[in-house]
DNA sequence: ACCTATTCATAATC
DNA sequence: TGATTATGAATAGGT
């Protein structure tokens, strides 16, 4: 229906499927309600889209788990058994697992080990001796990297010493052109002039180092 | 559609409402197939007639317990019982706990170190230790016992070697005696003895040991 | 989202 | 139930 016959087959244009479906879903929930009221039937109706979207209709006079309960009656189909067994089969699987994992874990933590022939012993103690291997590795590197951060925080810090020492010398140098020309001149500039360029090195405890 | 404005709202006439759920029932379901294979969408739809016949349809890529399944996880409503609930909460609970171990292991075999600072290298570091400790005192157990197996063993065959030439002397001397009495007594006899108590070593190889 | 030509669904009828 | 048909509904394609 529509313009041009429809053929009923995957609409491959990804755009036109999404907007064909959008039509198409709110037609078919409509038909739904209508069903529901003209003939007075249940009707339950759960649409998912191929991009996974959920949409649902249920008639006013139920709701989905009495259809449900009202399907599994009337068919006599279990709907929720396979589930239940799967979702046993699937904790067993990773109970397993589980286990597994525990009793290696124990034993290399160096537990249970009595249950264990010589033989068995080996590959654990290589594992063990690996993982040490390994971590001390890291922890070398980390020690490394935190002795050349060191390193580099130093370097900065004696450049920036340096750079602050030439400032400050810079700065009394200044102190000192003006107290000259202070002197040689009027009196009365000396008290136009800020305290902060007095002479007073503003890090005393640089003094010393260096 | 059809001749005459059909009003939405319940058909009085049972029969005219039995005939308008049929066909209406079966445009539906094939307007839920056609939505399926355009639109690639999964459909499930399950009518009850006002008598009670129930009716369905579901997309052929799946069943009605999976688009149940899948409609819980979508919509967070929980179509069913509290063991389904129970079962899914053990199956997240064993799964995370399986993680933690999964991460656990890689850790202490040397895997995954990147993600951890050097803090929480040290009790990884540790377990490893500990772990290789019990393992190698569990092998010098081992190994202790197998000593003190050979030990006891050695001794066991001293003592038997020891009994076994005791019993040989005894048999020999036995034999001398009865030697001794078949010369001074009847020759007919010697007949008669039967040949086993005849002189003759029965373990010849334990002649030389000891 | 809206429009329209076209196809489809179906109510009425037999 | 099944077939037929007139009619209104649904919707594909275009904007």
């Amino acid at each position: 229906m529509g313009r041009g016959n429809t053929e009923i087959k995957r609409i491959e244009n990804s755009t036109n499927r999404q907007v064909t479906f959008s039509k198409r879903r709110s037609g078919i929930i409509k038909k739904a309600r209508e069903i529901s009221v003209l003939c007075d039937a249940q009707v339950s109706l759960v649409i998912f889209s191929s991009l996974g979207k959920l949409s649902e209709y249920c008639s006013p006079s139920t709701t989905l788990p009495k259809m449900l309960e009202r399907y599994q009656q009337n068919s006599g189909k279990k709907l929720w058994d396979a589930t239940h067994e799967n979702l046993s089969a699937e904790i067993d699987r990773i109970k397993k697992e589980n286990d597994n994992m525990q009793i290696e874990l124990r034993h290399l933590k160096g537990e249970d080990l009595n249950s264990l022939n010589p033989k068995e012993l080996i590959p654990i103690e290589e594992a063990l001796q690996n993982g040490l291997t390994s971590v001390r590795e890291k922890k070398k590197d980390f020690l490394k990297m935190l002795k050349k951060n060191e390193r580099m925080l130093e370097e900065e810090n004696k450049r920036l010493k340096y750079l602050l020492h030439h400032q400050q010398m810079a700065i009394e140098g200044s102190m000192r052109e003006l107290e000259i020309s202070y002197h040689q001149k009027d009196a009365e500039y000396a008290n136009q002039m800020p305290m902060i360029f007095r002479v007073q090195p503003f890090q005393p405890n640089l003094h010393g180092n260096n």
